[in-house]
DNA sequence: TTTTAAAATACAATCGATTGTATTATTGTT
DNA sequence: AACAATAATACAATCGATTGTATTTTAAAA
């Protein structure tokens, strides 16, 4: 009362009842009346009265939280997902802590070991480019807390559940799209290869290439952090030796839009001397001109589904399903940037 | 032990000492040996023993966590001012809750309530188009938690810190621009009036009208959310009536591509027909073509700032300075959209 | 009306860490 | 060596809610 904050025992002392039944009251169990319930109710909206949540959830062992670790939200990507997840936590009642680890292995330790502080009930994460081993993440899981990758996973850690868009499809369509519409000698940008995703993305290239019998030439393969600049040192370097590439597939929108404007800068035509195809549909690749071909994720969907899982399995620890793949669909969108 | 979860108990009696003397040993208290302090740490890191920040924080009272309430994190706007919350707050060994009122003052209330039950130390909010009175807010800062505003404010809730830009200042800088370059008839696009930036905004335009002594015609400003349909929908109904505009300032950039899109659509010349300014510099301005000129808020600065003011608030209860408001600097960034 | 079963409520321990107070151990002083 | 002064550690209460067990109250049955 001193604290303008009442707790159950304050409740229970104008009541002349137990905390215990208040507790019980404001938790709609059937060991107390109706009538009680009702007292209790009301008075504890006269009261101004909140449930404490720390101390409920020490006694429950439970924080009703899940963490969700990106590399960064301001990629839309990223924000969408968080979208997704957010709606899926907020409908199941748990709370959601939102980490950046900026594509720094470090941070995103630090924010691992915070959030086993914080005792959540399970982790969401889409690892950073620095991320090799999953030490840090093996250490989560067997300190019982249940974790979901989503897009950027690791392969090693298996017994952990996944969702995904199928990769190595996607840039296969995406590369095939290319050949489709003529070109004949196909660059491709890839990420760092500790994340599964680039190498997927890699394969599906190399296998749309084999499929329309175009020989695989190593040296129109950069691999690089993906941001806008890496974009432009790629296709920079790619030109050097190879001028006379006639199309790209970036593993990104970023680094496409980078080398877009690069080659826009220098006077090459986009489609005609160079047609290029992103991946992950930020938005300003339907903004730019020409407008950017790419793979379009559904992330809003992934974060739902990811975070579905978690919450399942936060449900049945016992679960044998605990290391489920879901693999979701992905849609090749053609824009101008392709369209010959 | 049984649980794999260690506590300072069972470090006390693996070491023969009292729990009180681990958990001073653990805080790095004066009030215990170094050489016991080396033991305990030692031996907690053995036992791989974790912080119940739960316990903890109920028993300081004190959550070490801020909420932070943004319309939508997808923005890029509010993911950047995130970002430096993140950055200020890691710093400061904060957690932060990022919650999304998705534009909704429903949501926006449960967040708040769900923030108190948490036991946030302070909140961070950027308030939805729909919230008017700020009933639920001042119920927050009732009960003791410290409440900034950034951006999206309410005038009406004094006593409450406050980070923002000038936006008068600046409305009245891009309205200025416009008519410096040409513009008579310049129409703007608003959001709802119970948002303070909105009729600063709207102020702003018309001082610059009066400034440069052009005439302000009420039926040349369109109040809407300013979604990038809301941006179509506005254009198209000033053309009806006002078919001679020459330029439009939007309250943000998102309408204002809109706008754009909608100009170019039907073979409006920009700039050379109409030309546009928007506000907040929204990464796909820089893209679009062509490039949009809009406002800059440096919204990095704002997170890190208005999160520094918070944590500051909350470390002195007492402080006079808790309704401070903060102006920074904005900018002006001339792009083609109004380059005649 | 008494007895008994069932319903409602009270008691008390607990979650894990913190902290004011009390006690024991150590050091230095004369 | 005895004593005070201080350092180091132990004891015990506490934060607020939950929950298993015990007790009381109520309702139903005999």
């Amino acid at each position: 009362m001193k604290n303008g904050k009442p707790t159950i025992h304050e409740i229970a002392r104008e009541l002349n009842l137990d905390s215990s039944t208040v507790s019980r009251a404001l938790n709609n169990s059937d060991r107390v009346t109706k009538k009680t319930i009702d007292r209790v109710t009301r008075k504890a909206e006269e009261m101004g009265y909140r449930r404490n949540l720390m101390a409920s959830n020490l006694r429950k062992k439970k924080s009703n939280t899940i963490g969700v670790i990106v590399p960064r939200i301001s990629r839309y990507f990223f924000s969408s997902t968080i979208a997704g997840i957010d709606e899926a936590a907020f409908a199941a009642g748990y709370n959601v802590i939102i980490c950046q680890s900026l594509e720094e292995l470090e941070r995103e330790q630090g924010i691992i070991s915070n959030l086993m502080a914080n005792q959540v009930d399970g982790v969401l994460i889409s690892v950073s480019m620095e991320t090799k081993n999953g030490r840090h993440l093996k250490q989560l899981r067997d300190s019982g807390i249940p974790l979901i990758f989503f897009d950027r996973h690791l392969k090693e850690l298996e017994g952990s559940g996944k969702v995904l868009i199928d990769d190595e499809d996607a840039a296969a369509k995406a590369t095939g799209h290319l050949i489709e519409i003529g070109c004949k000698k196909i660059a491709h940008f890839t990420g760092p290869s500790t994340l599964q995703i680039y190498k997927s993305r890699l394969k599906g290239y190399r296998s749309a290439l084999r499929k329309y019998q175009l020989p695989y030439d190593p040296d129109l393969v950069v691999s690089s952090r993906l941001s806008e600049k890496d974009g432009i040192m790629s296709v920079k370097k790619i030109l050097e030796k190879n001028s006379e590439i006639d199309g790209i597939f970036s593993a990104n929108d970023v680094a496409a839009i980078g080398a877009m404007k690069y080659l826009k800068n220098i006077g090459k035509k986009i489609p005609d001397d160079i047609a290029l195809v992103g991946f992950s549909n930020e938005p300003i690749s339907e903004v730019i001109e020409p407008a950017l071909t790419t793979i379009d994720q559904s992330p809003y969907e992934i974060g739902k589904i990811a975070c579905s899982l978690l919450i399942e399995q936060i449900g049945n620890k016992t679960s044998d399903a605990n290391s489920r793949t879901i693999i979701l669909e992905s849609t090749l969108l053609e824009r101008d940037s392709t369209k010959r």
